[in-house]
DNA sequence: ATCATAGTACAGCCCTTGCTGTAGTACAGC
DNA sequence: GCTGTACTACAGCAAGGGCTGTACTATGAT
């Protein structure tokens, strides 16, 4: 089963890092997070973005499910919610690309 | 260097993937194809979806690299163009998440 | 209590993106 | 040659989603 088909069930798994990674600051949030917990504040700095636009786009990852929010005193650490996800982002990232350049879909042949 | 962390190089695969996986159209395309090749008119039936809607979402998979078009005949055979995508795909729909229904965000504490 | 900090929530505008419809290309058969 | 099929490309409109700015809550310090 681990290994099979993806049923019904999973698919709406899939729907949600789906909607998570489909915005460039939440998947360098993902990725940031790949290598450990963070913070709001934190991000937005590193990532020369506003806190009030991090903060959103947080949101929309714990609405998904990706992302577990946790109080420290007056500020708030951000961890990833499973270590399958860790694992699967970074071997998403493995993979390789050859795109073609003409951007001409044949390839093949034409 | 394959469990490290997530080089810029790699960044911007996981920025096609990201695109890719943002429309549940593509999501579905990119499951089915997990199973095994397909046919855009065959994945249009399949799916509910026009021909012409299908076709553009491929064009979108094929601009992202991760699918890869090949002629027979007067169809176009579809392929995922990496097999680690289908198993990071499988990876990635085995993740449990459990989203909290409250829509609340602390949930470890208030 | 007051002030400052960390973070969130939400309204508003704008831009991106998806779907439909149509025109066009490529191949197979007659 | 012509016709039909499989698929693509592109214009046009509509809708969803992102960024900014402001208002608000919560915690900690003085």
């Amino acid at each position: 089963m681990a290994s099979g088909l993806i049923t019904d069930a999973r698919l709406d798994t899939l729907d949600r890092v789906g909607t998570a990674m489909a915005d460039g600051v939440r998947r360098q949030i993902l990725v940031r997070l790949t290598n450990g917990p963070a913070y709001p504040a934190e991000l937005a700095e590193a990532m020369g973005e506003s806190r009030a636009n991090v903060s959103n786009h947080l949101a929309c990852l714990r609405g998904c499910g990706l992302v577990r929010a946790t109080r420290e005193g007056r500020q708030v650490r951000y961890d990833l919610a499973d270590r399958k996800l860790a694992r699967a982002l970074r071997l998403l990232a493995e993979i390789e690309l050859d795109v073609e350049p003409g951007h001409s879909y044949m390839d093949g042949r034409a």
